[in-house]
DNA sequence: AGCGGTTGACGAACGCGGTTCGTCACGATT
DNA sequence: AATCGTGACGAACCGCGTTCGTCAACCGCT
């Protein structure tokens, strides 16, 4: 139990006039939220533990958010708010490559916010900011427009794929994790190639596997492109 | 409250002799609750609803699953068991298409599925079976061992993402979905090139964008393995 | 200055989720 | 026939999102 404040009667009153306690806003709701998804241990960021944090009850914050759902699609794009679109003057392979490692590297801020944004389709200002900066690069690659658009589409769904991916324990690709557990497991007999590509299937780092990722999508657009 | 059935004690008698009812094993547990999967309207699904269609109390479960986690892995894999690998001896190409289409059926044939293989990486006999496959596929088309392994992360990665898109809600991409409806309030002014773009961001059938991805990510693999 | 009407905040409760615990009936063993 | 260990189960716990009815504070009137 929190200690029970009995000054609490006078911030009551103070919070309607807005001094020493954000009078609950919108706003406030989903700085908390977006707080709780990041700082927290990543575990379930809940309704309950953001009005707590508000110092007030859970159905306070329906007056200002419809849903559950509605509030993570608020909290999802507030956080690609931190994805740096504007990646200098380099060729756009370099830049692709940045923009979609600031992409990446927000998404894995929190286990929790990676796993949203696979569930949540992102349509908020700052998805088309990102959406927007990756149709620039792709034009001057010299990529056509209907190539460019569905490309757009891939490369999103590849970044949150990763972050995804990162997000159900510290790596599962690493020795000892479930993966490599399963491939010393495969019988040879029924798995030959699998039991053969067993090293190959979880060999490189994290960085290296992205970057051969981004090298593939990358050829295999420029290769439909009408250049 | 369900009403008590004065009947009920002869029904735990018969239960244990195992004749009118199954006596509850790993098995049964882990079909009941695939039918649910599949079957139900794709809404959550939840032990209680698999005890309930088991006759029993959540509780009894617990005796043959450690956890909802490992249950959801357990239905994962008997859920891939449907799909179809051995696809014929016509070219590389073809066959890859093909494997990778019965792979997106099976894990679409509901929404709960589909979330569910984008959460939990899927390491049972069937996912080792369809790895297995992918790198026979990956051989014949000369790939090396190495692009050939690191391949196979990125092509499961693809299916489940496409599944997972096409989960939530009918297509988000329809006109009238959140996207279009997204676009659509996008200013042209802050977002020229979405803007311009809008009506090939959402062009084409869930088919035509299936293929091209798979043409785009055969050629990017194509390209980096040694031939 | 006084006064309804509107609105936002809130306590309490509902239904449902996964999980745990103590009990008791069962089938096998002595 | 008596006993024992096992495992199925009812009941309960805690936390979840959401809803409802109430009440106090603010606004624009007269």
């Amino acid at each position: 139990m929190p200690q029970r404040d009995p000054f609490r009667v006078s911030e009551v009153a103070s919070r309607r006039t807005g001094l020493a306690k954000s009078p609950l806003s919108r706003d406030a709701i989903v700085d908390e939220a977006l707080r709780q998804f990041t700082s927290e241990g990543g575990d379930a960021v809940t309704l309950r533990k953001i009005a707590k944090a508000l110092d007030t009850g859970p159905a306070s914050l329906y007056a200002y958010v419809d849903d559950m759902a509605e509030l993570r699609a608020l909290v999802l794009d507030r956080a690609l708010a931190a994805v740096e679109v504007d990646q200098g003057d380099g060729p756009w392979r370099e830049r692709l490559e940045a923009l979609l490692r600031s992409y990446i590297r927000v998404l894995m801020t929190s286990p929790a916010l990676a796993r949203m944004s696979s569930q949540t389709i992102a349509v908020g200002p700052n998805a088309l900011r990102i959406a927007e900066a990756l149709l620039g690069i792709l034009e001057d690659a010299g990529v056509d427009r209907l190539t460019a658009a569905w490309a757009v589409d891939m490369l999103s769904a590849f970044v949150t794929s990763v972050a995804a991916e990162h997000a159900q324990g510290a790596d599962p690709v690493a020795p000892g994790g479930p993966v490599a557990q399963a491939l010393d497991r495969a019988p040879a007999s029924r798995y030959p190639r699998v039991h053969a590509a067993r090293e190959d299937l979880v060999s490189g780092t994290g960085e290296e596997r992205f970057a051969w990722s981004v090298d593939v999508l990358v050829r295999g657009i420029l290769s439909r492109a009408g250049v």
